[in-house]
Order: C-alpha cells, then sequence, then structure tokens
DNA sequence: AGGTAAACTTGAATCGTTTCAATTTATTTA
DNA sequence: TAAATAAATTGAAACGATTCAAGTTTACCT
C-alpha cells in the first residue's frame, strides 16, 4: 500500500499533474507520458485513493439506496433496476437495509449523508419524513420509492395499489365469478388497505358481492388456514373467487384447496395474488397475480434525482405513479 | 453544504481542534466547550466529511462484502450474520451481488480497494484467484465464503457439503428407505457434486441402492418434470426416496406427487432438500432439509478478517468448516 | 504567593488526489 | 527562420477532518 501519484510520478519521471491526467484525461497527455505512466502504476501497484478523490471533488460517485427489506424480491428488482439507470450516469449503487428498523434507518441516512452520496433513494419506516426533510434541506437530493410524500414536497415513485385491487376483482368479475372474497391484512399497511379500496370499487361497478376475510399476516401458514375456514363451510357459502393481498397467502391458498376433492380450480374458486413473485409462476396450478414494474420503479427513481440535481434547487417535485399490471394464468383461466 | 469544521469552530468560538476533539474524543474536553461547539454544529447542520476522514484515517471503517447473487436467501443470510459482527467491531458492511458475472466481480473488487476498505469477503465466481491474490498482496486482507482455497493461501469459511449430502442420505436410510434416489445438477457445481459424494458414501456405507438423476438445473418447473418422469415408471422401479439438491428441485418434485392418487408421501416416497429456504417450512407437505449456517458464516468470516488485520501479515490462514444440520419435517416423518 | 501538575486548547502539518494558471516544448505559418 | 499558435507539462493550492507538539489556563498544595 501506500503507494500514492507522487510515487508512480517520481518512478515515470514526470509531474504528478501528468499522472493525474493519465488517469483522468489521457486525451490532454502524449502517448510516452501514458505508456511511461502506465508501466510505473503496473510496476507499483498503485491503486487510486477514493477518499482523496472525492474529498477533492466534494462528491461522491454512488447514490445511496434504503430499502426496508433485501430479502423480498420486489426490493431486489428495485435496486436492479437502479443500479443500471445509475450506471448510465457513471454512478454505482450502495445498498442498505434498514429491517423494518427506525433506528437502523436513521444511521444508514446519516452514513451516506456522511459519504456525501450523490442522492438516495429510500422507502421510509414510518410517515415521520422529519429527518429526511433536514438530510434534503441540507442539500442532498431525496426521491421516496414505494410511498408519495402528503405534502408533494418530495419526488417519489410509487405504484397504485387502488388500481390494482381494482383490476383483480374486475378479472374475477370478467370471467364470471359472482361471489368474491377478499383476504388480507394487517389493515394498517397502507398497501393493503389500498387493494382492498380498488377490489370494492370493481365489486360495486360490476354489481357483484364482496367478503373481506382480514388475515393477521400475509404469509402461506395464513393463507392454508383461510383455506381450510373456507373448506369448513357448506357448500353455498363458499366464495367462487378469491382475491389474495399478496402471492404468498393465495399459494396458501391454493395448497389446501388443489388436494380437496370436491373444489376444482378455478372452475369452483378461482384465485389472483398479488406481488407476481416467482413461485407465483412454478406453482402446481401457476397463479394469475399483479405485477409491479419493479425494475421500472428503481430507475425512474434515479431519474429523479438526476432531474433533481441537475436543475435549480426550487425544481418542482414529481411524484410518479405506476400502474400495475394484470398476469393471467390457470388459477383464473378456464381450461 | 460546505459547513466544515472551521466553520462551527468559528461559530463555537473555539479552534478545530477542539471541534474535532469534541466529535471524537469528548473526555478531552471541557463540558463548557462540548456544549457550544454542540450548539454550533446544530445550528449550522453540519455534517462530517467521510471522505476527508478516510483520507486522514488512511483506512475505511467498512468491510466489503460481494457475493453471487443478493437474492439467494442464502447470502442474504450470510450478509446479516457479518454485518451484526462488523457491528460489533465498530465496522459496517457494504454489500454488493456479482451476479455471477466475472467483469462485475473484477470492478467492484477494484471499487472496493479503492475505497481501502478494512477487508474484503467474497463468495468468489471462479477458482481463478489471480486478481484476488493480487489485492491481497496489495495489503487488503481477503476471505473466501462458501470456498476454500485449494493451496490455502486464503482464510475462508466454508460449509461441508459432502458431510450434507451424507447426512440427507443417511437419514432416508435410518427411516428404512432402501432405494434412494439423488436428483441435481449440473454437476460442475462444485456444491452439487459434493451433496452426490456424501449421499454416495451414505449410500455405499448402508448398502442401498443410489440412484442418480441429473437435473439441468435446480428449479421448481425441473422438479415437476422429474417428478412427472418417475411417475410415468412402472411401481416396482420407482425409488422410495428422493434426495434434492435444493429445496426447489424439491417443492417441485412434491407438488406433483403430492396430487398423485396412488403415492402417499413419505410413505411411498420420502423427500429431503438442501438450503432449508422459508418456503420448505410452509409447503402443503413441510419438506425435510439441510440446513446451513448462514448467518454463522457470516459473522465467522468477520472474525477471520479482524484477525488477519490485527496479527502480523505472515498471519497464518485459516479454513474454517462449518458442519450443515438436518431438520426433519413431515416429507420424511412418518405419521 | 509561589510552584507544580493536571487539564485543556491551539493551529500548523498531514493524508492523496485533482485542478488550473503558468511555463515549457512542439508544430505550423508567413 | 522568426513569429505565432497549439500541445504538453509542471507544481503549488485546495478539499476537510484529525493529530500532536507546544502553549495556556486551571486546580491544588504548601
Amino acid at each position: 500500500m501506500a503507494v500514492s501519484v507522487r510515487d508512480v510520478a517520481k518512478k515515470a519521471g514526470v509531474s504528478v499533474g501528468t499522472v493525474s491526467n493519465v488517469l483522468n484525461h489521457p486525451d490532454k497527455v502524449s502517448g510516452k507520458a501514458v505508456v511511461k505512466v502506465q508501466e510505473a502504476i503496473d510496476l507499483l501497484g498503485f491503486v487510486r485513493n477514493d477518499a482523496a478523490r472525492q474529498l477533492r471533488a466534494g462528491k461522491s460517485r454512488s447514490i445511496g439506496l434504503v430499502v426496508l427489506d433485501v430479502r423480498n424480491p420486489f426490493f431486489a428488482d428495485v435496486a436492479r433496476g437502479a443500479e443500471e439507470a445509475a450506471e448510465q450516469h457513471g454512478l454505482s449503487v450502495l445498498f442498505a437495509n434498514s429491517d423494518e428498523n427506525s433506528v437502523r434507518e436513521k444511521n444508514l441516512l446519516v452514513l451516506f449523508e456522511e459519504q456525501r452520496v450523490a442522492g438516495i433513494l429510500v422507502s421510509p419506516l414510518t410517515s415521520e419524513l422529519k429527518e429526511i426533510e433536514r438530510i434534503r434541506d441540507r442539500g442532498t437530493p431525496v426521491v421516496l420509492v414505494d410511498r408519495k410524500s402528503k405534502n408533494k414536497s418530495f419526488s417519489s415513485v410509487s405504484v397504485d395499489d387502488v388500481a390494482g385491487g381494482f383490476l383483480a376483482a374486475d378479472h374475477l368479475i370478467q370471467i364470471g365469478k359472482k361471489k368474491l372474497m377478499f383476504a388480507g391484512g394487517p389493515m394498517e399497511i397502507q398497501q393493503i388497505s389500498d387493494r382492498l379500496k380498488g377490489a370494492k370499487e370493481a365489486a360495486d361497478s360490476g354489481n357483484v358481492k364482496l367478503e373481506v376475510s382480514v388475515t393477521k399476516n400475509l404469509t402461506v401458514l395464513e393463507g392454508r388456514a383461510l383455506a381450510a375456514e373456507i373448506l369448513a363451510r357448506p357448500k353455498e357459502s363458499r366464495p367462487d373467487a378469491i382475491f389474495a393481498a399478496n402471492d404468498l397467502l393465495a399459494l396458501g391458498i391454493i395448497q389446501v384447496l388443489v388436494v380437496a376433492p370436491d373444489i376444482s380450480i378455478p372452475k369452483d374458486i378461482a384465485l389472483v395474488g398479488y406481488d407476481d413473485i416467482s413461485f407465483a409462476g412454478s406453482a402446481l396450478i401457476s397463479l394469475t397475480s399483479i405485477r409491479q414494474p419493479s425494475l421500472l420503479i428503481g430507475a425512474q427513481a434515479v431519474e429523479l434525482l438526476m432531474q433533481e440535481t441537475e436543475e435549480a434547487k426550487d425544481f418542482k417535485k414529481r411524484q410518479v405513479v405506476f400502474q400495475p399490471e394484470l398476469v393471467v394464468r390457470d388459477s383464473t383461466r378456464p381450461q
């Protein structure tokens, strides 16, 4: 270690300025010099010190991304989308997950600010955005991901969950179902209650019944329990279609219904999930689901960040809302 | 932005040295000074410049982690384990995934080296470790994760896949199965062929047949195809137990077998998977699997890194090999 | 009051890179 | 061939936090 441009310069018999130019503006340097410097670099094993570069530049060439959970495929895709878009702008992305822990979230935001990142994409834990506002006001551009700021003081990228709920329920109505059930919870989660809201709208305008079954969480086990409860009912009071607030729940339901002797999917009961996780397509009966354009969300977030960076600080914030998409598979497709 | 210690010092009416001491050695500073400086910091919205700190310190307080795929729950857990251990040492972890792309891998390693990270944990793409050796020789400690270096020139943390294979097959033999099948592939992947090797050892010492069915990959779909092939056979030439090289494959097999009228799990065919992904426990018939101590792996890797940092550079490398663990569930548990 | 140790503060020097005005060298033009 | 222009090179200054030797104040004791 401890090989600096100065050492390289001495070895190559040029000045430090020339070494720096070879590294950053090779066109401003004679061919001879490039060769000499390159040889010295290889010989000495010189590695640029990024801290010094950043200090001089005043800004880092990274953007920070704080998500709620790296293991969630949705966020993994958002990250991938952001990464690709960032690359176009010559930036790299630093991932970090808050693990739904507000102390961690705070620490990460501080860390990124101290690193003078070019910007922060964050999917904030609560709607308490005080700290984030402070960061933005100090000069680091911030874009919210998967959440809209109420007062439009932030740029944001999100998905229209009400539309997604409508899409799902409406599809079930279109294939002729009359007794819908919405399954999901807890209702405190904005995304879930939005999906229900959309489903209600579709049911109302389709003149169809909608039973709401609130679950404690969105897991496979919870889905299995719900399906068992449905099977225990007399046939005539069972729903003929279920819209589950996420795919895990839907898959749990399918697992149980598929082995029930008197039920055929989708004839007796059709199912729609949400998120389109990779398992959805490979379930025994492949699952119709609502897909969110996760790659696009990440990419769009980076674009908004770039706009905010380039334009004046009184740049008008933009709220981009993506529309989700229905992916039809066997669980709602009449054979 | 652009608020520096100098500005804080002026505002607080002290010297820059005192401001720095308030930040880093509050015990060396009078209570009055701490208060004055803290007020100035809050007032001006001062945020430390990490680049400058690092430049001065010569080292960053982060360690870099390069994994093959962030979406793989195994690596997500390794990362979590590493993060926790790093925190104990006052370090933070920078994630990055090479996406099984060697160009990306190279770029990330360069990036980390330029950042002068305290060390690098890497799960390398190939066994071509030339580049990594170079980095190590220039002074950045490196620990291999989920891979052992042949010539013991690196410290490493890995899991004994041969033992895992043995564990799985032996368990099937213990519950009285006689016609084992190993399913998995491609065999070029070290981990998979190791698992097969262990299974063979168990079969040999248990005096039991082992059919090997090589698959193209380890997906749910591939598992379904394999199960269909098995069902097409006459009863007497079907295996009575299957050890799948990962859980996805096993889940695909289960999906098909569970609806076959003439097969009961585990009576007619028992199943063991590998990895113990979260879906394993929540399948309709919960899946017996081999669990790798992923959190521990990450934590141990950080510990080795610390040892390498503290001790002399001629520190003896250590290869830590963890033993996997059998998790018994319904797919092998006689009712 | 005088002396001394302890506690605290100061500010110049430092880390390694990049920039840019000034200087040197090379090339073209008349 | 000299002057004019272009190309290449130089090296000091700057970025901002930390350190540490030297200086100053305070506290305590006799």
